[in-house]
Order: structure tokens, then sequence, then C-alpha cells
DNA sequence: TTGTATGCGTTATCAA
DNA sequence: TTGATAACGCATACAA
């Protein structure tokens, strides 16, 4: 079919190319201009140094007058890798995955990697489904709060490098921030506020972050001689706050946490509503800090999580994983930390 | 090299296919099972309907059994498709990205496509070299608040289909909700307050949306026999909001529009902090409606966007020049609307 | 150091 | 309807 131009010419790519007009530059036309073989060229381009000083200049040129882009699919068929990492929220509606995010597209930006986002609406279902079709064509994938089972995410850790954030598996790379930090300032705080008994109210049944919340909570409060009540609740969302005001009304505990901000400004807010004050009547405390959790009135006092630092983190995970000889880095202190507002207060007698 | 198993055997995979245990199943995998050629695999799983119906179905469930996956690069390379198109937000840290943001998720997941996210920082340079990297490996390219020129815009809508949000461009699709209906309810409202001057805060110079902003706000006064007054701004951030607040006091305006939410809650802030009432000394307005503008106190009154539509309609768009076939949708009315909440009052003395 | 040849997993073009 | 085979653009053993 295709007319070998000469003995040099391996393929011949004449008749598509004096066709169409505006077709992407090649490592053939590189080649082709520099006066070289495509394989130099691909050598020259990939990894420097495994040319000669002078060709990789001349080849250089070349692909910058002809702005020359690598064809990424190209490259990805014999290697297998893509410049691009995935990230699985649990609910791109919540502030807190956010901040995650920024921090994972941020540091996937400096080291010149690109991010895939999905949102999973914290159903383990497709979850699971957005994982699978990710990996396939990510190098790697971050889950952050993923609600799927350990095992299931120790058999996609098989396959491709995976980083999860506010969780932690049995031989998967983990990002959680210690939690102990704030949560003792935070009881500490309390019971030198005068309050005795306090109630937190949960997140996700299947959430590991919520249980590692309330456990951290629990611990602080018995070591601290007080009384500590565990609410259950719907969603982790400005709603589910406030539906889980009515529980909160009818316990006896003067100081409430909530498994995170949203819950503890959906919970103020209705509260306020009923005619309850806010810190006078009631304390709240919230998780995370999030957007937005310094503008209500009280400001809401949280404990802040480390959420662009847990972001970059498991990004920069991944990207270790990835290399081979990459120097095993320290694990970055992801510490919580207390911010003390306006929503807590004095007990009242 | 490697010796041909039979006649009907076109490639050998034994050599890698032996050694290697896990590797990804291909069509060769499941022609094989299914006792039919890989391009019958090819026509079955691409483009039903080019296979009799007894094939079809053999092949199928051979493909279930393997738990096939399409390799995306493998058909990326001939077909130049992905199922991934691109999405640059101006400001990642705007949480009035993050509905675009969503929007588009939700959009792109429901049609089986995913989404590649980059940050620009609002500055043009870095949107042009995420722009260019992003166009050479995605389907279609979403630009939200692009800072880039006209003609930047246009050239890389010559390349691939490209959707711009909030900015309108001729030749290439745009997606900017209609700022009158919004704005008219609002000047209407703070004339029938008794305002008789109003300023506007403005967001980046080279922002298409602020100056769109400023243009209909200003039309409107004129209309309604007020006077307006521009006032530059340097970010349009929370901080920007604050720093703004000098010049507001300045000036004899007694009613504020500000750029975004982001702004006019940091006004709103530096205002109170400095002992002015809101709204009974000042009047402030915002636009898009974010998530926490209503937290404050007093809650922002604001002139709400269809942000969560946008990101669809704009991912829509894209879909649709994909498809040459696809049908003519008709834009959706991407309206604004006046969401009166604390932060206007009656103008005092 | 550079060139040759081949494979990566699909789709697409022809024949049959 | 199905089979054979050539691209798609790049990377990489191997040879020179």
């Amino acid at each position: 079919m295709s007319e070998t131009t000469g003995p040099k010419e391996t393929r011949a790519r004449s008749t598509k190319r004096t066709s169409g007009k505006n077709q992407a530059p090649t490592i053939y036309d590189i080649a082709e201009m520099a006066g070289v073989n495509p394989s130099t060229v691909s050598r020259a381009l990939s990894k420097p140094g495994r040319v000669s000083a002078k060709t990789q200049k001349v080849i250089e040129e070349a692909a910058k007058e002809l702005h020359y882009q690598v064809n990424m699919f190209a490259r990805a068929l014999p290697t297998g890798r893509t410049q691009t990492i995935g990230l699985i929220v649990a609910d791109i509606t919540n502030p807190a995955y956010f901040d995650i995010i920024r921090g994972a597209e941020t540091a996937a930006a400096a080291r010149d990697y690109t991010l895939m986002l999905a949102d999973s609406t914290e159903s383990a279902q497709l979850e699971l489904t957005a994982a699978r079709r990710m990996l396939a064509s990510v190098d790697g994938l971050i889950l952050a709060s993923p609600r799927l089972s350990d095992a299931e995410i120790q058999d996609l850790a098989l396959k491709k490098p995976v980083a999860i954030i506010n969780r932690n598996v049995a031989g998967v790379a983990s990002v959680v921030a210690q939690m102990n930090a704030g949560v003792s300032d935070a009881v500490r705080h309390l019971v030198a506020l005068g309050h005795t008994e306090i109630a937190y109210v949960a997140g996700p049944e299947r959430s590991w972050m919520s249980q590692n919340r309330w456990e951290c909570i629990n611990a602080r409060c018995e070591w601290s001689g007080i009384k500590a009540t565990l609410l259950d609740s719907e969603d982790p969302t400005v709603d589910g706050g406030r539906r889980a005001a009515v529980a909160v009304r009818a316990g006896s505990a003067t100081a409430i946490f909530c498994y995170n901000d949203l819950m503890a400004i959906g919970l103020l807010r209705e509260l306020q509503a009923a005619g309850i004050k806010v810190p006078a009547e009631l304390s709240i405390l919230g998780f995370d800090n999030i957007f937005g959790s310094d503008f209500t009135t009280p400001p809401l006092s949280t404990i802040k999580s480390p959420l662009h630092e847990s972001g970059a983190a498991a990004l920069l995970r991944i990207l270790d994983q990835l290399d081979a000889e990459a120097p095993v880095r320290p694990d970055p202190t992801l510490r919580t930390e207390l911010v003390l507002r306006g929503s807590t207060g004095a007990k009242i007698g």
C-alpha cells in the first residue's frame, strides 16, 4: 500500500501527513527536522542524558519550533504511566474536601501531575465503581474518607499505588491527623469551664473517622473523670446537624462535639432558632475548621484538621510509591489543633 | 522470534502472558475465550449493533467473566478520544468555583465522563500553560472565569471543543447567567429603601464578569436616577474585601455591591470591626450566593448565580460539540436572582 | 552514542 | 456478519 520512500524510512506517513493539515507534530516530525532517528528523539525528550549534548540541543530546538507536545496516550501505552493521579472524595459538597482537593491539586501541579476528580456521594457502591474506573487511567489513587471495606481498599492497592486520607487500613498508605492533641485540649478546656457531661454527635456509621474521633473523646473524658455520651445522627451535613438538635436537647450534656463543622453549624443554627443561647446555655464544638466556620455568630470553636496538608501528603505518598528510588520521605506530622472561637463557654449553674 | 502457534493466531502473546501473572485482560483474551477474532470483540464492545446478537452475547459474557476493562489509552490512540473533559478554574480557593466543579463533575459522571481539574490561581500565564497541557489529553475544556485574552481562547477553541463560564467570547460556547434579573431587583429594592447612591467594589481588572456586573448595575442605576460609583480593589477575596473598606468609608454611597460574596463578607466583617452597623449604617450586597454567605450576622443579601447549573451546562455544551449528531440542545435559561437576607436595610438620615 | 525493529491495546479499512 | 491487518505515537531491547 504505502510506497517506501527510501531505505532509511521505516515507516511511510506521507499519505496522511500531506492531506491532513493540522495534525499534531510527533517525534517523527522532529526526527525529520533534526535529521536523526525517531528513537533518538524519544530518548532525548523522555530521559535527557542518554544522548549527546549536541543532538540534544538540536532536537529540543526542533521540538520547540514545532510546538511539540508529547501524546500522553501514546506514551501511556508502552509505559503504563500517565501523569495523572485520581482523587475520590466521599462528598464533594462538604467544604472540608475542598481543602483536601486544593492540597492535592497544588502538590500535583508542582510535580507536573494533574488531578482527576470524582465524587462518591457517600456511597460505597459508587465509590468502588469510580475507583475501578479511575484505576485504569491513573498512576495512583487517593481516597478521601473512603466508605469501602478494608478488604476492598487493600484489593485496590494491589493494582496501583493507593493512599487514603482519614483512615487507617493495614498495608496501605494512610494519612491521618493525630486527633489527640486537639481533643485533649478541647476536653481540658471544657472541664476548666465547668462542664461535667459531654455528648458526641456521630457521623456516618461506616466512617472510620467518626469512630476514631469518638474513641479519642471518650478516652479523654474518662481520663478527666467526666461523662461522655454518644449520639447517633443521620447525615454529616448541615441538615443532619439540625436534625440532631432534638436528641441534643433531650440529653443532659452541656457541651456538644459534632462529627464535623457542617453538623456543628446546623446544630448551632437550629438551637438558636429554638431560642437556646450558645454558648451561654450550651457549648458547641466542631471538627475540621472549614471555610465559613468563623462566619457564624458566635463563630464556631473547632478542632482544626490539616486538610490542605493531608491532601498534599497523600499525593506525595503516591509519588513515593511510584518512584522506586524515591527517598523515603518522613511523614509530615499532621496534628489537629484546638481553635477557640465563640461557641464554647462556661457551664451555667 | 515468537513461534506462531497456529494459522489462526495472528499474534503470539505467550511469552509475556505466561510469565506475568496479573496482566489486565485484553480483547485478545476475550477473543480467545469467545472463539472469535479480536476485531469482532472490539466491534461488539465499542459500538454494539455491528455484530450478530449471538456473538454479541458470547463476547459480553466472556468480558464480564474476565473482568475486562477497556484500556483508555489504547483506545485514545486511534480515536483521539478519551472520556474525560478538563476544567480550569481561576481560583480553586473561591467557594463559587466549588459549585461549578460540582455541577460539572455531576454532569460528567452521569454521561460516563470523568473530570480533570486544574487551578490557574488567577494567573493568565498559568492558565494558558494548564490549558495547553490539558488540551492534549482531554476531549474538551471548560474554562471558568478565564483570565486569558479573547484571541488566546479562540485559539484554544480551534483545536478542541471549549466552553467558557462567566464570559462571552465571539465564536466560542459561553455559559453566562443573565445578570439583569437579579441586578434590577436589587437596585429597585435599594431605591425603595431610600438609597440614592450606590458603589460597586470591582473585581480583577481583567475580569470580564466584573465589567459585566458593573455595567449592569450602572445602567440600572441610571435608569432609576440614582448615582453609581466604581471602586477599584485588589483581590476578589475575603481579604480584598477587607481592604476595600477604607475606600468604601471614604465615599458617600450608602449601599455597596461587591464583585462577589467573598469580598462582601470581608467588607462586612471589616466594617463591623470598625464599629459600623450593617445594615443600619451601610447596606452590603454580594454576588454568587456561595456556601457560607448565610452564616454571617447579618446574613448576606446577595445576587444568586446558578453556579451548579453553569458547570453542568458548560459540560453539556462540550458534549454537544463532541457529538456531531447531537440534538442542538437549547440553552438552559440561567438567570440570577436576588436573595434578600439581612445585610440590606433602609437608608438612614 | 545512535539506528533498527518491535510491542503496547484499540480502532478502522479492507476483504472474504 | 466476520476475519486479517495496518495504523495510532511512543518507548525500549538489541544491534551497530
